[in-house]
DNA sequence: TAAAAATGGTGGCAACTGCCACCATTTCAA
DNA sequence: TTGAAATGGTGGCAGTTGCCACCATTTTTA
């Protein structure tokens, strides 16, 4: 008997927690969690960002985006540059080892939507990736 | 400026982490976490489970039930009673208690699918469910 | 300009989850 | 039928996340 899936509700955390299974398989080797991975993600594609920019790149609280940047810090793969400009922020930025390590988490990143997505055509495919990037936009609106 | 989203790994994060808050808060008031929550769901759309039968309908990790379930049972939600054809399980099943907030985590989760589709068309609502089942269900196919 | 509010960041706590080792019981196979 | 494997369940540990209280700094405002 297929337990097959039923609301949108138990959908969402059934591809959330297989995805990030994934990803931390993937990254495992290259010595980083999936949560690390995202943040690393993030930082080359932007080559330096403050902490809060990341914390709103993601959209988790800015306590999560603190504890993942001091482990990153300590295992080499970015760096925390004072900003002059205001006390209160650090620019931070990949290191080389973090630049090494980039297209690897690229590359799983875009896997894991592969795999969830192999039983679809190419047109299901682009349209589930253009509701969930609606859905969640729709998500991150201001309360009215 | 608005962060919207580009990829759906980080989309499909947000709509997880933004529909746990909200059931969190909804049923905050019930005395009732989110991840016990949809435990009371199912085993009020099925009466009666085992931890084993729970596990595999939200395809969790079987510790993770266990916890909850033991959990639900000091909150007076749910019933254990060992089964006499099988020493190993219990047959779980909802208490008064239990049946009672039942209405109250369906309209919350409801709400949830809701609210993050409120920009969609009614026909790309239904897609967007359609979407997210077939990935589910892809993602929980066995390996080849 | 001084007081108040906003911003960026930290640390503690709790909830959720996965993985693993383990136990008891049941089922399967030699 | 007995030993091995499978099944159902528990407990510990670690990773992810959110919320809150708090601090330092910057910005706003009265």
């Amino acid at each position: 008997m297929s337990y097959t899936t039923d609301s949108p509700f138990k959908s969402i955390s059934i591809l959330y927690r297989k995805s990030h299974i994934w990803l931390s398989n993937g990254c495992a080797g290259a010595g980083l969690t999936a949560a690390q991975a995202v943040v690393i993600l993030i930082l080359c594609d932007f080559r330096a960002l403050t902490q809060d920019e990341i914390t709103k790149r993601l959209s988790l609280d800015k306590s999560v985006i603190a504890k993942t940047v001091t482990k990153l810090e300590e295992g080499g793969f970015l760096l925390r540059e004072p900003n002059p400009r205001d006390k209160r922020t650090y620019q931070i930025r990949p290191t080389e080892k973090g630049w090494q390590v980039y297209p690897l988490i690229k590359q799983e990143v875009e896997g894991c939507f592969a795999r969830m997505t192999q039983r679809m055509s190419e047109t299901e495919r682009a349209e589930f990736r253009r509701l969930l990037a609606l859905a969640a936009d729709t998500t991150l609106e201001p309360e009215e």
